[in-house]
DNA sequence: GTCTATAAGATGATAGAC
DNA sequence: GTCTATCATCTTATAGAC
């Protein structure tokens, strides 16, 4: 992968983070990354070429942190933290909320395959997040859940809540009080 | 109020919740309401006027909504069942997110008084909800809360988050399993 | 209140030179 | 890979007639 690619990617994802899909112009990335903006149609023909290769490689970190926690966390509780951590961390370093949470937002005027992989980010981390509940069960850390996968699909909609809330207040505390507050529940 | 204000106030808060500010534009507007682009300008000079326009009223819809549940409810737990309905309504009549919530993921791109009304809307929601809490335990229905302020938070965000996740996969079936979850988790 | 006309600038995108 | 040049279109906004 070249250095004005992985450049582009990198700041298009902060953009993204932090205006949204619909908020930033090649314009604006070429001047940062320092090349012409008709230059950027060669790494990337239309932007929605580009919106898909933001999310993919949103979606690949992320699966990354996943099997980087369960190799060196044993716990649940821990693990799931670690989860929380990992989407709070773009919004600590740089005001970024996550880049599927916005653009599960901006749906209405995203191309199909975009919200596609967007929807796909969603299922990986929830479907995580239900193993991760069973095996706390197992372990007697999580109090028994009825359907692992339906508290997943909440507990990961509330960190996003979170994220959200915290943007609009510029307090990141919010998120942190919204994953004590899940992992309270969870072993109440 | 004149009907073409109204109008205007409708179709642009429909595209805000579905395409966001910056995803929707004056001429968009005009040619559902029926004018000249131009024509706008006229009631609202600037787009930010039209959408801090936007978010006052919407705040001012769900203060009505709060005084009326109120009035007509009055268990604690009823309540926020029904604050929650209130949210989800717009979802499920027209695949629409929280206003608020959109403006909040877009916080980067508006003007400071808009930002100020989103975060308004936020916080009269959270008072409510944490008034409504301390109802609720005072009434037996929830169970006793160190700081209903804080839980305010995170229960407001548990929705705005379910609804943006309900969007991503046109599934308003989330915001009823986050509604659920939570006011499980409050009678736990 | 709404129109026409118009402006200055932005936007995503293409063609072709280097 | 990056550039210049260019495009059609869109965007917010203003001036002035009706």
């Amino acid at each position: 992968m070249s250095a004005t690619l992985t450049k582009l990617l990198d700041v298009a994802e902060q953009f993204c983070q932090t205006r949204g899909y619909n908020g930033f112009s090649y314009r604006d990335l070429a001047e940062v990354v320092g090349i012409k903006s008709a230059s950027i149609h060669y790494h990337f023909p239309t932007k929605a070429d580009l919106g898909r290769a933001l999310v993919v490689r949103y979606r690949q970190a992320f699966e990354t942190t996943r099997v980087e926690i369960d190799r060196s966390e044993a716990q649940a509780i821990a693990r799931i933290r670690r989860l929380f951590a990992g989407l709070a961390d773009g919004y600590r370093s740089a005001d970024r909320i996550c880049l599927a949470g916005m653009m599960a937002a901006e749906s209405g005027t995203l191309p199909e395959n975009v919200q596609a992989e967007v929807r796909r980010f969603f299922e990986e981390n929830e479907a995580w997040l239900a193993d991760t509940l069973k095996l706390g069960v197992s372990q007697g850390n999580v109090r028994p859940v009825a359907n692992a996968e339906a508290e997943a699909k909440t507990i990961f909609g509330t960190i996003e809540g979170a994220i959200l809330a915290a943007r609009a207040f510029s307090d990141a505390s919010r998120i942190r009080l919204a994953g004590d507050w899940v992992i309270r529940s969870l072993q109440a």
